[in-house]
DNA sequence: AAATATATGTCAACATGACTGACTTAAAAT
DNA sequence: ATTTTAAGTCAGTCATGTTGACATATATTT
């Protein structure tokens, strides 16, 4: 017998095959995060303290209102997670030159190294799964994540991924 | 003057390539979430919440331990969500057929509405960007988020994914 | 039948990382 | 001189994860 759902619902395959693509990200979005986490345990810091460092060893000398716009966090909790950075000398802070308010972000020496540790499995992980899938998906991979991106704000969003 | 990072160092623009693909992931998956989470605070529920509600609406009658092995997390942090959505009439166990130890979860009429409410904002998000990117790209897609799912248990989660 | 293992639930204590709201300080902009 | 902005801080709350210890019912093994 044939299966009803597909005879009689026409959208059924494509709800089915949205949802796949939701749980696949779900699940890969998982143990992409699960190797930094190891490592960071041993550092007693965590994904909020991963994404802090991450993001000013991409943008050196990047103002806190900056990477609170990135986060998407409220500045006390970001200033949680800062100041334990600061404290314990993975990150540092300068005056802002032109503008002497602003505190500008830079990684310190060990900073650099836990970062690049870190980035290290992440980078073998997504390059691993890149050479396994081809250019070709690669291309897919990220076209389909870009339209994932809220549209409001992609070009920013692209910019900053973009411009290294 | 040409740009030494790329002259001297051929690693450059693949690692560069590497640490945009990851940017990518984590703002996609942002913005992602974004849609459910703001439906499910009118609920009072979070994100915990809704894998609970998603996993049990595509698995009806899946037992406790299947939905612990698929979220990772303790039964502890399980059962306070689990508790709440079934107190508060989403969720509804019933006792194993087989094996009278396993509790069999199930969505209510309110459980399935609700989760329809939030995964339709998902899909339709998935949705645009895939037709957008269009067909070959959504297959690489595919293709690169499976590589990045854990090979130790790649092909337990793809039956799960696939197998409706 | 008795002992052991498994599936589930529960209590308590704690950590992390989010939030809101109120307030301060220094510097820039008007 | 006044207002706005960038950053920091204090205090309290919530959501979601963790350990560890223990209880109960049912299956499985001996």
């Amino acid at each position: 017998m044939t299966d009803l759902k597909s005879v009689n619902n026409p959208l059924f395959l494509r709800e089915e095959e949205l949802r796949q693509a939701i749980e696949l990200l779900f699940f890969a979005y998982r143990d992409f995060t699960a190797g930094p986490d190891q490592i960071l345990k041993d550092y007693k810091f965590g994904r909020a303290h991963h994404r802090v460092i991450h993001f000013v060893g991409r943008n050196e000398g990047m103002t806190v209102s900056e990477l609170l716009d990135i986060l998407r966090i409220t500045k006390q909790s970001l200033n949680r997670v800062l100041s334990n950075l600061i404290q314990r000398g993975f990150i540092e802070q300068r005056q802002g030159e032109e503008d002497r308010r602003q505190r500008c972000l830079y990684l310190t020496e060990e900073g650099r190294s836990l970062e690049q540790k870190v980035s290290r499995v992440q980078r073998e992980l997504v390059a691993s799964a890149f050479r396994e899938a081809g250019g070709e998906a690669v291309a897919g991979y990220r076209k389909v994540l870009t339209g994932l991106i809220d549209e409001a704000n992609r070009d920013t969003v692209l910019n900053r991924v973009l411009k290294p």
